[in-house]
DNA sequence: GACCGGTATTGATCCACATCAAGCGCCCTA
DNA sequence: TAGGGCGCTTGATGTGGATCAATACCGGTC
C-alpha cells in the first residue's frame, strides 16, 4: 500500500485547461492566466481506490482535480469515520493540511482520476505577488468553510429524506455547473458512503431512494439517477439545503 | 433592533496585547509584531445579546475577540437554524464572509465583550508584504475547516453523551489556552444552545449533564460546571473527540 | 420580599432511524 | 457462460432521542 503513483511532468498550462472556470483561475484575466502557469507543473494519476494523500501524511502541495471523483474522510482513534466530503473535477483537495503541516483526513479516489498539484509554497509565494490569485484562494478557503456549516446544518437538524434531497440536489447543481446534466447522472458512490456523509446507516439511504422513486421524485437505479421532479425535491428541503440570507 | 454599537478609536496595538499568544500574532516576533500594529484600529464593544453582524451582513472586516464570548448561527429559508460555533477570547469571527462578500452567519454576543476590526482589505494588502502574517492566517481559516470536520464526524456518528462529553473537553482545552481553570468554568450559553450546536433537543442535553452527574464525572450546578474526571470524559468520547492521525 | 419570565430538570410516551436478517442483482473474473 | 462476491433492497424488530407535559429554579424587577 501507499505505493508511489504514476508521476507526470506533462505540458500543463492552467491557461488551456477547460475547467480554468471552476478551478483556481476563476475571473482571472487572460495575461493573469499566464502567471498562474508558472504554479502547476505536475500531474499525478490516482486509480480508483487509491489514495491522493493520507490522514498524517505531510502537507506539501494542494491539489485541484482535473478529471475523476474524489472522497475525503476523516477519522478518530477508535475506527469511527467518516466521510467529510465528495469532491470533483475544479474543486481543491487538501486545505485541511495547512493547519498544521499534515493532513487531516484521507483523499480517496472513486474513480480513476487526475489532479494538478499545486506546490502550497509556490502558491503563498505566487500570491504574494499576485492580489487576484491570493484574494481568490482566502474565497475558495471561505466557501469550504460555509460549505461545511451547511454540511452541519444538515447532519443536526435534517430528517432522512431532507438530507438525501438536498444532497442530489448539491449533486445536480454541481454537474450543472461542469456542463453535465442536472437531472442524470451516476453515482460515483456507494450507499455506505453516501450514508456515512449523511449520517445515516446505508438502508436508510436505501429506503430513502425507495420512497423517492415511488413518490416520483427520482428514478433509481443502482447508480443510475434521473431526477424527475426537481421542485418536489427542494420542497422537500425546505427550499433550504444551503443557508441561505 | 441592529442599531449602530458603540464604536472607538483607542490606542490599540497587537504588539502590547495580551492576547497576542492566540490570536493572529501567534509566533511572531517583536520587531514583526510592530508591523501588525498597523491592521487594527478600532475596537468595538458588543452588548449581550447584541449581533456583531449578521446574516447578509456585507463582508468588510474580520474581527478578533478581545474579550467576552459569541456564538455563530446558521440559518435557513424555513426558520430552520443551528449554533455553528462558541468563539472565546483570541478567535476570529467573519470568515465566512469572505467567500462572497457577504457574511453567512450571525455572530452574537453571548456575554458583554469587545472586539478587534481587521480591515479585510488591510489584512490581505498587508499578508502580502509580510508572509509570516500570510501563513499564519491561511492556517486559521485551515484549521476552522478541520474544526468543522470534527465537528461534523460528531454530528454524524456520536451519540448525545458522547457529543456533549466532546464539547466539554473542547471548553475545557480552550479555557485551559487561555489560562482559566480546565476543570471548573461558566457556561455562556443556555442548554438549547448547546443542544442546537450538538444537533440535540435541550432536554436531551440536560438529561446527559444529569446522568454525568450521577456518574460522578462531573458536577452540574445550572451554569456552573466542574469537572470531576476528565479522564472519564475522554473515555466517553473515545479518545478521539478530534480526528487524529 | 413577592412576583414573573426565561431557563432547567424530570417523567411518560412516541417515532425515526438503527439494527438484524434474508434474499436479490449486477459486475467482475475466469 | 458460469460462479462468486459485493452492493443493494426490503422486511421485522429494537432503541435512542424527540416530543409533550408538568414542575422547579434562578435572576431580575417592582
Amino acid at each position: 500500500m501507499n505505493a508511489p503513483l504514476s508521476l507526470a511532468h506533462l505540458k500543463i498550462a492552467c491557461s488551456t485547461c477547460n475547467l480554468r472556470e471552476l478551478c483556481l483561475p476563476v475571473g482571472m484575466t487572460r495575461d493573469e492566466l499566464e502567471t498562474l502557469d508558472q504554479l502547476v507543473y505536475t500531474r499525478r494519476r490516482i486509480k480508483r481506490g487509491e489514495s491522493l494523500f493520507r490522514c498524517g501524511d505531510a502537507f506539501q502541495s494542494l491539489y485541484a482535480i482535473r478529471s475523476g471523483f474524489f472522497k475525503s474522510r476523516v477519522a478518530t482513534a477508535v475506527g469511527r469515520d467518516q466521510v467529510s466530503g465528495f469532491q470533483m473535477a475544479g474543486e481543491l483537495l487538501g486545505i485541511d493540511g495547512i493547519g498544521s503541516d499534515a493532513h487531516h483526513c484521507d483523499a480517496v479516489a472513486l474513480e480513476d482520476s487526475e489532479v494538478c498539484a499545486i506546490p502550497y509554497a509556490r502558491l503563498e509565494e505566487l500570491s504574494r505577488n499576485f492580489p487576484p490569485l491570493q484574494h481568490h484562494f482566502h474565497k475558495v478557503m471561505s466557501r469550504e468553510i460555509v460549505r461545511d456549516h451547511g454540511v452541519m446544518l444538515l447532519l443536526g437538524s435534517m430528517r432522512a429524506e431532507e438530507r438525501l434531497a438536498a444532497f442530489l440536489l448539491n449533486l445536480s447543481q454541481r454537474f450543472t455547473a461542469r456542463g453535465f446534466s442536472a437531472s442524470e447522472f451516476i453515482l460515483r458512490m456507494t450507499r455506505e458512503e453516501i450514508g456515512s456523509y449523511l449520517g445515516l446507516k446505508l438502508e436508510t439511504v436505501s429506503r430513502a431512494f425507495s420512497k423517492f422513486q415511488d413518490d416520483g421524485l427520482v428514478s433509481v437505479q443502482q447508480k443510475h439517477i434521473r431526477i424527475a421532479d426537481i421542485a418536489g425535491l427542494k420542497k422537500l428541503t425546505g427550499q433550504g439545503a444551503q443557508a441561505n440570507c
